[in-house]
DNA sequence: TTGTATGCGTTATCAC
DNA sequence: GTGATAACGCATACAA
């Protein structure tokens, strides 16, 4: 009954007082917690009656010292906000959960000190997922040689570290197409390839694209330094400054285009009349837009239960090979193709 | 030079190893390592090379576990994903950094079992920062009794568990008052009090403040069950449909005003024209927004360091008392005031 | 069914 | 300057 606080500065208890209180060895203690030997019924009553007591817990500290593990896998991205992350994160959580993982979560913010930060938090989980542009290559490849075993994500694969990837290549090039058919001539990319190798691989696959038929594409010569709305709402104010003309904007995901189109309405275009706008991810608020965002659907949430599972079968001594997730291009109006608006009915207005 | 693989299943060096080859003891091993005791040059080399040869790093576990230590804080937010927590983050562990103290971040996303998911949480860290509305007060209370030192985020101070907010009550009061002048008669509040103590109390003073003016304000019918512009404009769409009469339109955050004025344009009402829309957080949104979102200044990054501060004073055993952070109320074009647009120069139209 | 003894990889306290 | 050795709190092989 008498618990003692915890902050109060006295010491916590160990197996050994819970031991000494209930009167037997600190080998029955742990087998009643653990419920790792048959224990009889009078002796575990008496244990845990000294453990509530005494208000015992045992050290996590401690039993990850000697099981050596950390019972956490972990999961790095360069940056947190935004839907994406968000939901590769759940998908993540969700297979660590049913593994009886916990989740560490790293945020590198492109900070000079990227490689010694996850060097830090290797040392802290079991096993390691590593998304888009955190480190680089060679000291991915370091990490997995001589920390832990490491999974990458939305990357591809380096020699002795699988990948888990989507496919965005082929939704590239055909959303490329689809914009050419539209009739658009000058076109833009607007995001930063070298931010991440997933937007690299987009950009050059809509610049193939474009070439094979003949156009050109230039990637915006404001880039948009970050992923979201904010940077894609400044790159697009001095792209549409000084009448430039701009026949379609593509987009390195969903908020950058949200930032873009409401540049343009700013400029005084209109979208998708005066200028076609696209976007990437078929986020949540792609169907809410106005217009509707044409865009490229990724599976998010299974691109992180993925990469869990590859990670747990690493972690098992499994053999573990690389997978890429299928993608689709979701035509909205953004694009210039007809559109249904969501089912508005406000007084002032009939039926859509 | 022939550092081992670690994923190859080779157990990984320890001090012992290192002493051994080293022809020296642990002790001294040790000492070369943590530098706590002047050791012999050519010693010091024997140690390091050594070390270099097999690879050998301290095992944190073991370091943990001695020093009963984890050397990381943490921080429990409800979710991840949108601006406030990223900022509050980039606060909380600017001032761990300064501490030499790793980050660990939790989101329960309301899921039933926070209390069990922040209770296996508090085992990995030395000390706590509950935000919001993760876990109830009594279980706060019951993890600073008996696990670690805790601070609250966002939230009222709870016995013995010191608190660090922003002041909302004076914005909410002048920000009321601002909307009535405007000549507001149906305002409304979206968000969901429930969600969170900080919107409950926003909720509060804003609805005081516009009695005692003779208004009355309703909580929406339609409740944005979350923070985001999804959330918001399926609330916004809901709210205007069927020509309801609505004058203002208070949200909870930016992110839900942000999905108001797109559900308001879709609903063919003009903003601030027809209906008055407000914010809070001022995040880097608000000012893009068309018109600029009139909000409230949040100083989110000093949220996040003052509660780290915080609790590093607790962990320290220093006295720490909750810290009240003020507000301001920011003016711009959604509440119907003058607005100078950003500086936008199409060719199309006219500067402004 | 229970107890004894040992190991896990460090750091720290002695004595030399 | 250096080395032996004792903790730290738990899990577990081995005895009984």
């Amino acid at each position: 009954m008498a618990k003692r606080s915890r902050t109060a500065g006295a010491k916590r208890p160990s197996v050994y007082d819970v031991a000494r209180l209930a009167g037997v060895s600190i080998a029955t203690v742990s087998r009643v917690l653990r419920d790792s030997a048959p224990v009889a019924t009078h002796t575990r009553r008496a244990v845990l009656a000294a453990a509530d007591e005494l208000g015992w817990r045992p050290s996590r500290l401690a039993r990850a010292f000697v099981a050596q593990s950390h019972g956490a896998v972990g999961i790095v991205f360069p940056d947190l906000g935004g839907p994406y992350y968000s939901r590769v994160i759940a998908g993540f959580e969700a297979t660590a959960c049913e593994r009886q993982a916990a989740v560490l979560i790293l945020a590198t913010h492109g900070r000079a000190n990227a490689e010694e930060l996850v060097g830090e938090f290797a040392d802290r989980v079991d096993g390691l997922v590593v998304t888009g542009s955190t480190i680089d290559d060679a000291s991915v490849a370091a990490l997995a040689r001589l920390r832990c075993p490491v999974v990458m994500l939305a990357r591809a694969a380096v020699a002795g570290v699988p990948a888990v990837r989507a496919a965005n290549g082929p939704s590239a090039t055909r959303l490329a197409r689809h914009v050419i058919e539209h009739g658009a001539e000058r076109i833009v990319f607007l995001g930063d390839p070298e931010l991440s190798p997933d937007v690299d691989e987009r950009w050059q696959r809509i610049a193939r694209a474009l070439r094979a038929v003949g156009r050109d594409i230039t990637r915006s010569p404001v880039r948009a330094h970050g992923f979201d709305a904010v940077h894609g709402y400044k790159a697009g104010l001095d792209l549409f400054a000084g009448g430039a003309a701009v026949d379609a904007v593509m987009c390195a995901n969903d908020e950058i285009a949200g930032g873009v189109v409401r540049a343009a309405v700013a400029s005084g275009r209109r979208v998708p009349d005066d200028v076609i706008v696209t976007g990437w991810d078929d986020s949540p608020l792609a169907a809410q837009m106005h217009p509707p965002l044409t865009t490229v659907h990724q599976p998010m949430h299974e691109l992180g239960a993925r990469a869990a599972a590859l990670l747990f079968d690493l972690l098992d001594g499994a053999p573990a090979s690389s997978v890429v997730l299928p993608t689709a291009v979701v035509i909205r109006g953004s694009c210039g193709c007809p559109t249904h608006l969501p089912s508005v009915t406000p007084s002032t207005k009939g039926k859509q």
